[in-house]
DNA sequence: CATTTTTCGTGCGATTATCAAACATTCTTG
DNA sequence: CAAGAATGTTTGATAATCGCACGAAAAATG
């Protein structure tokens, strides 16, 4: 029996295959966690009403998690409005120092980045989002948003449409049919249809490049990070105005050397 | 009631001891975010009986509590150790999401970086560390690990040292005598009246230079950033390798920059 | 400015989520 | 291969968490 509100469940739909007992569950943590994700850019100060309504907590619930949130330091409060602290950041920050592969990157990503003059990032998929876990580059022409732990999408960066491409076919088939294709630019394909035969030349060439998807006039061009057990680890990529410079160009000058990078880090990942 | 800024709140209050309200208190809450913290560069994968014993739970409950984050996605497991997933960089994002600040200054940072060629940071006080919520620059001569949402002891850092001595006296005299002064280098100054005494000067400058305290032949020199109502909303600073210009030549080319793009950021923040 | 309407803080008894200990099972190691 | 150590699972007892109800405090209204 599952009174948990649908909208409190996790993102990662098709692992929730294992409906933990009732006896192992701990409702307080997973209503917390839903308290701070809760806020973002349309509504960073809320009151413990509104948040009860967001997360189908009832206000006294919402208010108790607060207060304790706020006790821990990654909420503060006027005493009516809450909003979250700089203290948050520390539990993102347990899992970039814990795990070794955004640390290992780093060396890599700055090769590409001398050997293309472009903007390198090294990204994993989680759920059906990219998220950047290392970068290397000037930000003169990108976007403000891409730093590392920025999460995007996955179908309209070349990195998220490799990464499907490669990942569990019935996952992949589950999530082509669940999610809400988002239009970024006049370009982006939000025809599933057209993304699954995107995927299989993808998967064939063992690259991607993805262009304006998710901004005008921007390029990406992705490699996977596979280590000696053949594990899929995640993905190198570049990211590039496109200018006046052809596709075909683009990928001559820079695939080489992702490809070689990549190969390079084969057995140290 | 509460006025002090929501950047400066200590993180395991002093002053801010409101013990809360045993009713109010979400116990699973508090232990499922010490669980996540309690994972580092050390620690990247473990037991649910060391994460036990790491957190002061029982073998039992730090297992239950581990089966909830896996379940939500935070938390991987292969049956016998678990691990942090990506996941919780979302947790994070909600913070850089819903701040204002973090957005606002990007742009700001520019301006420093093309005026001074060195890399620019926006920085706040989270208990005794700086964390870094943007920046702008190259990558090239920076050690790998400061990206956004990177922390360090505030007292090795230029825009540590200013937000300490621009904190409110009290807490800064209980935090000088309780931190422990770890050294990084060689110069960093580890004796608590010396840095009190900085901090006296720093507090009537109304700037800092740092040098070398931690990593050698770095300096960094930071300015506060005040709003409109003359509350201390963080610090903006410029790290550069020292080289072979001397202090006075750095101020006398980066000070005034950073002044004057704080004083523009006024209105703003 | 007075009155209505809404929102918010708090105490309470009812409910059930969470606990640790005991036991079963699997993995280690000599 | 057997003893010991570490881990998974079950269970009844306990106390943590719940929503409701009520009064106080703001907001909204006219």
């Amino acid at each position: 029996m599952q009174t948990t509100p649908a909208h409190l469940l996790p993102t990662r739909a098709f692992s929730a295959a294992a409906p933990l007992a009732k006896r192992d569950w701990i409702a307080g943590l997973q209503k917390g966690l839903a308290i701070i994700e809760t806020f973002d850019y349309a509504n960073p100060r809320l009151t413990a009403a509104q948040v009860g309504s967001r997360t189908g907590l009832s206000r006294t619930a919402a208010r108790r998690h607060l207060l304790t949130l706020t006790y821990l330091g990654y909420v503060a409060s006027d005493g009516k409005l809450f909003w979250l602290t700089p203290g948050v950041m520390r539990l993102g920050q347990s899992y970039l120092e814990s795990a070794r592969l955004p640390r290992i990157v780093q060396p890599f990503l700055q090769r590409v980045t001398s050997g293309t003059s472009e903007t390198a990032f090294m990204s994993v998929l989680d759920g059906g989002d990219i998220v950047y876990l290392a970068r290397n580059g000037s930000n003169v022409y990108m976007n403000t948003g891409y730093v590392v732990g920025a999460r995007v999408q996955a179908q309209v960066t070349s990195s998220g449409m490799l990464l499907l491409a490669l990942s569990e076919p019935r996952w992949l088939a589950h999530w082509l049919s669940t999610h809400e294709l988002k239009p970024y630019t006049t370009h982006t394909v939000t025809d599933a249809e057209a993304l699954r035969q995107q995927m299989n030349q993808i998967r064939a060439q063992r690259w991607c490049v993805s262009e304006q998807q998710l901004e005008l006039d921007m390029r990406g061009i992705a490699v996977p990070l596979i280590n000696l057990h053949g594990d899929l680890v995640g993905a190198l990529n570049v990211t590039m105005p496109m200018g006046k410079e052809s596709t075909e160009n683009a990928l001559r000058r820079v695939l080489p050397i992702l490809q070689e990078t990549a190969r390079a880090m084969r057995n140290l990942i």
